[in-house]
DNA sequence: TTACCTGCAAAGAATTTGCAGGGCC
DNA sequence: GGCCCTGCAAATTCTTTGCAGGTAA
């Protein structure tokens, strides 16, 4: 394993570690398998896709654990969780990563990731001029990609 | 009734017969009046909060229907689905209303519409960037409100 | 020992589907 | 008359919760 990765990976476990502690909760090797495998395996898994990988790997994890640590990962702003048309919610590991917003084809389903400095910034004014402090967003742009054009 | 908002429902109306018939499907009534109801009540209602409003006033209408007509809404336009992070299908009436974005106050779930244009400038721009013809986005704004700060 | 952790299965919640009677064209 | 429409209830799908045995501290 690169060991960059293999850095970045050590340090998401000690955040993960070091927040579940302050709150109170034991360790659990468990959490930390999940951690990896949504940390290696491609992006924008569903919950369920998460649960079929870590199956994979780990086979008597059960499903409710996916997702009680799903929701301790976001709490703690590891993991960020999109909502998409189909209504699933999928995760992705946003600590260590640019934060970027998403573009998604309408004809094929294609889903890359897309960022504009200028839209960053006017967001933070145009939240400031409701009278609001932006905390963060979410911003999802639907198009046809050059293949469906 | 204010003879513009009429005007206004009635042609709504008129497009969504319109695109039931181009669809093949017969005139029904009770389609018209849960746009109706959509269209006179308050913004961003969920499924079954719209369900309630129009048993209200229509006792005998079934939750099914409007799912049914909701899901039609949205397939011409007339109506549009945001995707909320409690995980509900929220809906309003999004043609013949100036387009625009939401931002949310993280402290008290207030709810506005935003809009920048140059923002919106910026996001065609960055769709075509990579290859993209831009249909549509969604953007939302997380904060706090001026109270909540 | 006290709480948390976990898998399992059951419960919940939101949405969709199947069906049978009724209505539009 | 044929096909769509509708309410109802059941089925699905995604997610959460309760429980009982196990485990960290």
């Amino acid at each position: 394993m690169n060991i960059i990765i293999k850095m970045a990976k050590l340090n998401l476990q000690k955040i993960f570690t070091d927040f579940t502690a302050k709150k109170g909760l034991k360790h659990s090797d468990i959490r930390l398998k999940i951690l990896d495998v949504l940390n290696e395996g491609q992006k924008h898994l569903s919950a369920s896709e998460l649960f079929a990988k870590v199956r994979e790997r780990y086979p008597t994890v059960g499903q409710a654990t996916v997702y009680r640590t799903l929701k301790l990962l976001c709490e703690c702003d590891i993991c960020r969780e999109l909502r998409t048309e189909d209504g699933l919610a999928r995760y992705e590991v946003a600590m260590g990563h640019e934060h970027h917003d998403h573009i998604v084809c309408l004809g094929c389903g294609r889903f890359e990731e897309a960022v504009d400095e200028k839209i960053e910034k006017l967001q933070i004014q145009l939240a400031k001029s409701k009278g609001y402090s932006l905390k963060r967003h979410k911003l999802m742009l639907y198009g046809l990609c050059p293949k469906c054009k």
